[in-house]
DNA sequence: AGCGGATAGTTGAAACTTCAAGTAACACCG
DNA sequence: CGGTGTTACTTGAAGTTTCAACTATCCGCT
């Protein structure tokens, strides 16, 4: 193979990329199953539900922001209830639909599992980038997912805050839309 | 959840560094199936064998490469046997190895699979991104592939260009094997 | 040479995801 | 109203990945 569509400039940014998005995912799943028995879909699940009001959610909204299948939510959300980390309940409001709602037993395994979770995101991540290419990587991302992610589904809560250096605690809002 | 362990800015980075992680392996993934009738994992399987020496790799290497288990390549690679498009020999060399070989025909289907799949990538990637950009993505998966892959084993083959001007890191050597 | 342990890979079963229906409720229109 | 089409799931089967043995070979040691 000699890609000569892309610069090697490109071709080895390509190839790291790809690395990243392959390895990431595991080294997530591994942590998160060895320390809360817990897989990273699992733990999205129950942290995007923590952020609604709430704690319920739609199962489609739900699986747009955890960029799941809906059989594979339904399946998953089965498996869940049996755990007692969440429950489900027909929605008043339109009777097709099935809203899934956080039990405070889930609740409690969301809260004993970021820690470490976090710390997790912290070595793997933050610790070996500069606040320049923690914002840069912002940038790159958010340029990414343009066209990865058009409406913002799986992003929508998470605003940045102003980019110049030194943002402490600044209140985030929620996107319009 | 309130994470108060992550600046709001390393927050919303993360945020959108996970939704690309999660989306871009679907977005390969979706274009390899429905142009060439590959998973992106099997185009990587093609892909690893084609630039190695005889077009032709060990169980074992092979697996690191593409970030698969032994028996998950091992069954995909029994799946390609039947399509023609690997064939597996033992190892003259260690009579517990196994060699997996591109076949012709799974060289054909990596030159037709090729262009779309390279095409796809410019448009995820690299049509939003400014050269600089991608030059700093690859100093930020650089950082991080330090920890997630210590060894390089994924990117071992694809050193970097020489850097434009200002290099401020040292670049710690990722050795092939 | 022969033993014990490590290495390389395969295999079948269990777990999970995807796929192809199937069900029920809503929405519009005549 | 009743019919037609769409939406929101759920379900069971098929396909894939993971997990736990299991086989065979190699290496170091005596």
């Amino acid at each position: 193979m000699s890609m000569q569509w892309l610069t090697s400039e490109q071709l080895a940014t390509w190839v790291r990329l790809v690395a990243v998005a392959e390895l990431l995912p595991g080294a997530l799943d591994s942590q998160l199953r060895r320390d809360a028995e817990l897989t990273h879909f699992e733990y999205m699940v129950l942290a995007m539900l923590s952020e609604a009001p709430e704690r319920t959610l739609r199962m489609t909204a739900l699986a747009a922001r955890t960029n799941a299948t809906l059989p594979r939510l339904s399946h998953a959300v089965r498996r869940m209830e049996d755990r007692d980390l969440v429950e489900r309940f027909p929605c008043p409001q339109d009777g097709r639909a099935t809203n899934a709602r956080l039990t405070e037993t889930g609740w409690q395994k969301l809260v004993a599992a970021a820690p470490g979770h976090v710390a997790n995101v912290r070595h793997h991540v933050f610790e070996v980038l500069s606040p320049e290419q923690v914002a840069q990587l912002a940038d790159i991302t958010d340029a990414i997912l343009d066209r990865l992610d058009p409406d913002g589904v799986m992003t929508a809560p998470y605003q940045r805050p102003t980019p110049p250096a030194d943002a402490a605690e600044p209140a985030r809002q929620r996107t319009a839309q």
